[in-house]
Parts: C-alpha cells; sequence; structure tokens
DNA sequence: ATAAATTTTAAACAAACATTTAAAATATAC
DNA sequence: GTATATTTTAAATGTTTGTTTAAAATTTAT
C-alpha cells in the first residue's frame, strides 16, 4: 500500500483546508473536519495535536498560495503594461478557482494579525521584485508616474479581488444573476487594466 | 429614571454591535456580548429572543450604515469628479472610525448570503442614484467615458477599502508602523482620486 | 398602599465543543 | 512467525455553548 491510498495526514489536511476555507476557524468544528476527510475524530489531534496548530500550518500554506503566482509575474522581464495585465489574469484565475481565499486570509489576519506572522520570507520576496527595479527606471527616465510599490500593488490588485470578495453584495446591490456577474467580472477586469496603466504610464 | 440611565435593550445592542464587528458571528458568544453590556446573560435572550436574532438586527442597522452617507453625496447635485472626491473621503472616513466594519460585512455575506438579505430598499436607492444621471448625461455628451454605475462604484471604493480591510498585511508586507500606514493610506487615497477621475473624464 | 406587570437574577439545561484515553487493528522489523 | 511500532477506533473527558427556568427585585397602575 503505497500511492494507491492518499496517506490520512494528507487527508485530513486538504479537508481542513476546505473547510477552514469556507468557514474560516471560528466556524469550523474538529467534527467539521474529520467528517470532510471522512477520519475519526481522534486523528486530527493525532496527527496535528491541535485544532489551532493544524490551522496555522495551513494559513501559512494558503498566504504563499496567495503571493506565489503573482511573485513569478512580478519578477518576469517583460514590459510593464504586459506585466500589470498579467497579475490581474492571474488574481482574476485565482478568483475564479478559490473564491474564498481572499476573504478568508484578510477576515483571519484582520481578527488576529499577531497570531499569523511567522517567519514569512515570502513578503520580504515581494518587496525585493524585479517590478520595483522598473518603476524606479520609469521614473527616472520619465516614462512611468514616480510611484512606490506599495502604492501601485494595491490599486492593481483591489479591483478584482474586491469585487470578488464582495460577489454575493455586488450581485444583490446590482440584482444580478451568476451568468451576470460572470460577464460584468470579465468587463471589470478591462477596465482595471486600463485605469492603472494609463494612470502609471505617461503619454 | 428616563434618560439618565440607558436601557438594557440599547445597552445590549450597542455591545454587541461592538463585540460583533470585532469578533464575527461564528467569533462571539452570549456571554461576551453580556459582558461587554455589563449585564446578566439571561437578557440578550429576554429582549432579542436569540444570538441570531439579534445579529440579524444589528446586521441590518451596519449595512445601512455602510450605504446611507455614500447615498446622501451619490444624490448630490455636484459636478461628478467633487462627487468621487466626497465618496473617497467620506470611504476614508468611515474606515479610521470603523475599522471592522467593512470586512465584517464582506465576511458575514461571504459566509452566508441568503440569510442576509431582508428588504433592502437601500439597495434600490443605491441603484436610482442622481450619479446614474450624471454618467449617462456625459456619456451621451462625450465628456464621460461610457460607463454604468455598477462598473464605476466599486472602482471608486475599493482602493480604500482594501488598503483598510488589509491594514495588517500591508503593514507587515511593506514592513509600516502605524503611523506609516496613516501617511500611506493618505497619499493612496489621492492616488485612487486622481487615477478614477482620469479614467473616466474624458480630457 | 397594594396588586399587577415588568425587569433582573442566579442557577440550571442539554447539546456541542476540543481534546484525551486505552484498547483494537494494522503495518513493520527481525 | 513473532515481537514491536504505528495507526485507527469508540468512548469518555471536562468545558463552553445557546437557551431556559423560576424566583427575586423593581417598576407601574390603581
Amino acid at each position: 500500500m503505497k500511492c494507491v491510498t492518499e496517506k490520512s495526514e494528507d487527508k485530513i489536511r486538504e479537508a481542513a483546508k476546505r473547510v477552514f476555507l469556507k468557514k474560516g476557524f471560528d466556524g469550523t468544528t474538529s467534527r467539521d473536519i474529520a467528517k470532510e476527510a471522512d477520519m475519526n475524530i481522534a486523528l486530527t489531534n493525532y496527527y496535528f495535536r491541535s485544532k489551532e496548530k493544524l490551522f496555522l500550518e495551513i494559513f501559512k500554506d494558503v498566504l504563499e498560495e496567495y503571493f506565489q503566482n503573482m511573485l513569478t509575474i512580478l519578477n518576469k522581464d517583460i514590459d510593464i503594461k504586459q506585466k500589470i495585465s498579467e497579475i490581474i489574469d492571474n488574481d482574476f484565475a485565482m478568483m475564479k478557482q478559490e473564491p474564498d481565499l481572499v476573504i478568508f486570509i484578510m477576515n483571519e489576519i484582520h481578527k488576529s494579525p499577531q497570531r499569523l506572522f511567522p517567519d514569512m520570507s515570502i513578503f520580504r520576496q515581494v518587496r525585493e521584485t524585479h517590478l520595483k527595479k522598473q518603476l524606479e527606471e520609469g521614473a527616472a527616465n520619465g516614462t512611468l508616474r514616480p510611484m512606490q510599490l506599495e502604492n501601485i500593488l494595491p490599486l492593481i490588485k483591489c479591483g478584482v479581488e474586491f469585487i470578488f470578495m464582495g460577489k454575493e453584495i455586488h450581485k444583490e446591490l446590482f440584482m444580478m444573476s451568476d451568468e451576470d456577474f460572470e460577464k460584468y467580472a470579465e468587463e471589470q477586469k478591462e477596465h482595471i487594466k486600463a485605469m492603472v496603466c494609463n494612470y502609471l504610464v505617461i503619454g
């Protein structure tokens, strides 16, 4: 019995991720996780010692998942307009694939930030990215509006993430069905690309 | 004994709002609320019948609080650039005064949308606002890029709300202190105003 | 002043909670 | 094949949960 059956530890980890993302830490019980993993309730603590430890392990993975693809794009040696477009497309794809991810991260960090920041080397990687150099060069030679990474990056990300985080309220507010929203989100994505690029790139 | 002492029902309502906003529905216990209100645990159910009913009542108020000021500005008969600026300033002030409000609304609706939308007449009011007419007129006479209300409104609101919802992660990611963040948020606010107006207003 | 209605209290309720136990089942080592 | 180590199980642990109870305190009405 090698890889035909998945290891119990991994089954629990994956089930826990699904449940935590959907219900949050406070809304998730050990029994929810055991049931989702189709395993005995005691195994959660056998493998991970506590609900808290299991959560922290998963949260770290989720936070890295959130930054990893973006980081790869930020470091590509491509035109800045193209780079912004790719980040937004990537964000958009991520929100469609994992609709719970961003609101989960935001909410958990908001509720207890101190508990959730371990040695996050990924943060340093984001700060020291190739985009930073592009911004400095562009500002120096007058092709880009002078802006810091910390100013432009949220402007790139907020548009897509905001409408997906608030998908249900936007649907209700503007009386959209699920398919209406899908079309709307695509429109919005293109507005964001154009708006941010127009603002950053001079001429 | 008229207004010298606050009515118990209101004390509980206000305490519950503070606790719910901070900890969310799942993270809040009836005892948390009773303690915050400095009242006996049984009074929550005496006045509101259940934690759920108390929550729904408060959520409705909070959602209206979120939209009310914006709605007033949306209906003012002022220049569209000025209007956008005022909405953003208003959003900014709201996020400073009630930092938990937007992430609370987003997260609760995300977790269980069906349960939280009663007869929200405020939604209709937002859809039928004076800004909508301004957008139509501007598109017709070529002064504004043709855009629907549902496209421009999130672009106006997402910038400020996103950085405040993610205040702690932005502080950690960009190594900012609280006062750094305050300065940064002000910068960001001006970027957003300029970016959105540049995009919407032609010429 | 007294009776009735309302508000507040301490105590209790069963259900759900995270976690632990110790035995049973299974896999691994020799 | 037997002994040892690992994994899984059902059951129980003590706490905390939302809610209820019934009596006590207080306010209101007559």
